[in-house]
Order: C-alpha cells, then sequence, then structure tokens
DNA sequence: ATGTTTGTTGACCGAATGGTCAAATTCGAT
DNA sequence: ATCGAATTTGACCATTCGGTCAACAAACAT
C-alpha cells in the first residue's frame, strides 16, 4: 500500500475555492499549492496539468451536487415546491459564500464554463455534460407540474431551457453585482416563467 | 505637436479580441503587443497596465454600442418591435463571430464581468455601469409596450430585469455550448417574459 | 528486518511575464 | 532648418511561471 496521503483532496479543495473566488485563469499552480500545503512535487506526483486539477474538481463537484439535486428534486416533492427549494437552496449557498469570502460567487459552473470554453475543450465538455444533466432535474419538474395542472407552460423541453438560462443568468448578475438582493427576485422569475397558476386561497 | 500614431487604436482592438476570444486572464500583455504589432516600451507609454487597457476599451465599447442600441430602441420603433430588433441583430453578431472566429463568443461584458468582479474593482464598476445603463433601454420598451396594450407584464422594472437575465444567460449558454442555435429560442423566451397579447389575425 | 510501494521534498531549469529606460526617430510648428 | 513634442525601439531586469528530478521518508506486506 505504501504512505497514505490526503494531498490530493487539499489540492482539490484549494483550486476550487482559488477559481470560484477568483478565476481560472489568474488562478497559478503555485497559488494552489500554497493554498493546498503542498510542495509543487507533489503537484505534478498527483496531477500532470492545472487543467487536469480543474476536471477532477469538476467530478468531484458533480458527486457533491447530485445527491443534494435528488433532494430537493424529489419525486416526493410536489413539483412546483421544488422550485422553492432550489431558490432557497441557491440565496442561502450564495449568502454563505459571501459571508464567507466577502463576495457573491455566482455558479462555479457557468462563470469557469464562459472563461475557458475557447480555451480548454476538456473542461467546456465537462461542464456541457453537468448541465445536460442539471438540465433533466428542471425539466422533469416542468413536466410534472404541467401534469398536476399547477402551471400553464406545456412545453418542458423550452420551458426548463428558459429556467436555466435565466437562473443562470440571475446567479451570473448577483456576482457581478456582488448583491444579494438580485437573487431575491428569482422565485417570482422562476414562477412566472412556469406560468404559475394562482393557488386557491383560503379564507383564515 | 509630434509623431502622430494609431498604436492606441490598434492596442483597443487587439485586447478585445483577445479577451473575447479568450479571457482577460489568459491573456497577456505581450500577446496584446503581438497581435496588436507594437512593441511593449510602447504599450507602456500608452497604458500602464492590462487593467486600465481594459477600462479604456470598455469607454470604447460602450460609445460604439450606443448608437446601435439607439437605433434599435429608437421612439420611431414600436416597443415590440425593438425586442424583435434586438434578437435579430444578437443572433446576427454572434453568427459573424463564429464565422470569424469558429466560436459563438456570447457577450463581452458579461464574460469578462464574471471572470473579473471579484479581482478588478474598477472594470467590475465600469461593467456595472454599462449594464444599468442597457437596461434602461429595455426597461422604457418594456413601459411602453405596456402603456400600448401590447403585453400583460405591468412591472417595467421587474420584467426588464428579468430580460436582462434570461438574455445574458442565453448568450453565455450559446457561448459555453458554442452553438448557435440556442439564441434561436430566445426570441420566443422574451415574448413569453414579456406576456405578449396574441396579435389579432387578419383574413387574408 | 527488509524490501516495495506510495508519497514528499527542495533544488533546479528554461521560458514567459510584467515592467523600466535611455536613446533614437518622426512629425508638426515656428 | 530646426526646435520641441510625441512616439518608437530594443535592450535590459527581476520575478514568476510551469515543469523536472533524484534523493528521501513513511507506511504496508512478507
Amino acid at each position: 500500500m505504501g504512505r497514505v496521503s490526503d494531498a490530493k483532496e487539499r489540492l482539490l479543495e484549494a483550486v476550487r475555492e482559488l477559481i470560484w473566488t477568483g478565476s481560472y485563469g489568474s488562478t497559478t499552480i503555485d497559488q494552489i499549492c500554497e493554498k493546498a500545503g503542498v510542495k509543487k512535487g507533489s503537484f505534478y506526483y498527483f496531477f500532470d496539468s492545472k487543467a487536469e486539477l480543474a476536471g477532477v474538481s469538476l467530478d468531484l463537484e458533480l458527486s457533491e451536487k447530485r445527491p443534494i439535486w435528488d433532494g430537493m428534486f424529489s419525486p416526493a416533492v410536489p413539483p412546483l415546491e421544488r422550485f422553492d427549494r432550489l431558490c432557497d437552496y441557491l440565496y442561502e449557498e450564495q449568502r454563505e459564500k459571501q459571508e464567507r469570502f466577502g463576495y457573491v460567487l455566482g455558479c462555479p459552473l457557468f462563470a469557469l464554463g464562459s472563461e475557458v470554453c475557447t480555451l480548454e475543450a476538456g473542461l467546456r465538455v465537462k461542464i456541457q455534460e453537468i448541465f445536460a444533466l442539471w438540465v433533466m432535474y428542471l425539466e422533469s419538474a416542468v413536466r410534472e407540474a404541467h401534469t398536476v395542472g399547477a402551471i400553464t407552460a406545456s412545453d418542458a423541453k423550452a420551458t426548463s431551457q428558459m429556467l436555466f438560462a435565466y437562473s443562470e443568468g440571475m446567479m451570473t448578475q448577483a456576482r457581478i453585482l456582488n448583491d444579494l438582493n438580485v437573487l431575491k427576485g428569482m422565485s417570482m422569475g422562476i414562477r412566472q416563467i412556469l406560468g404559475v397558476k394562482p393557488p386557491v386561497l383560503v379564507e383564515v
């Protein structure tokens, strides 16, 4: 078996934080090593480039997010409520980042994808795949919401596509403006795109 | 007066293309100089950092775009048609970029803003200002469209804000996927957000 | 205990990077 | 023609960057 180490994990954690709080291009291997407390020799023992490290960190990101998505979009949750949970989750996530780093960081995949899509084909493809998977969650919820009769939007494919663009646009705008309040309008915007029918009011 | 030169303009042109086709962080001063056909000494004669050059290039971007925006959103154009013109313009712009560079490049401001907002405060502020101006065009058109009775959306502020997030999200998605077809759905999406009332059909 | 595998270290390299400068050049103005 | 302002040039510098390597250390298996 030989010697054991968590240097690999520390490198992965470091690169994620550096890219998210800064950018891919401005993050150097030296920086990553320093933040991870790992010497450069060890870096090259585990990975052979920044791009490969970032690629593995995307795998990690996906494996962490999937159970969260599965929870939010569980079939046990009424379809419309899934979107509420999503908004709450995103807001809370961003609030925490702002508290910790002083910045609203937005969506790590969208920012990274936009930055490197013309430069790092491997990363671009991985990000595309994650997005395709993510849209499946949205599409399924839209379809179910429509089946249940909760929304007017009938074209699940087109609607989920709209929701994706809108929500990512909102997250990125929040990042650029460094303003959490942007996200407060997201729930309403999503409901409008979905064409949520007004709930039956109950007298108290 | 002394010697005359267009080196400054060439540098501005070079940096815009390099950032747009690649990224801010991956663009070096040496690269900019080479593409502009300018020696590094001259670069530092005109600018004192990459950030300052990028800042001036944003001023240039705005001064070029304003007349285009003024044309598309002219009061002489029916409010709803302004959005059609916008979609056509964006599609044509991206089509041209893809033909020239092999990539759909998306919105240069959104991509740059997302990349540098935590790193370059000066650029972040400038981009924020341009966005604020741009949303004014959207908001005005939404307000007029509603006044004219062409759309159901009544809250011009919230609606223009949604349009902004959605359209920027679409442009960035087109960049990440390097797919022009993404943009084909934009006109419909905008109409849905606006709540465009079905036009009165005329028998032929 | 001893070899074997796995991970660590620090020194090292060449290239690229941001940045400076004094000298040379080119133009407009007088 | 020539003076002065505006621009160009190429050489130069220190630092940082990505990347390599041989030697070393720690764990496990036998």
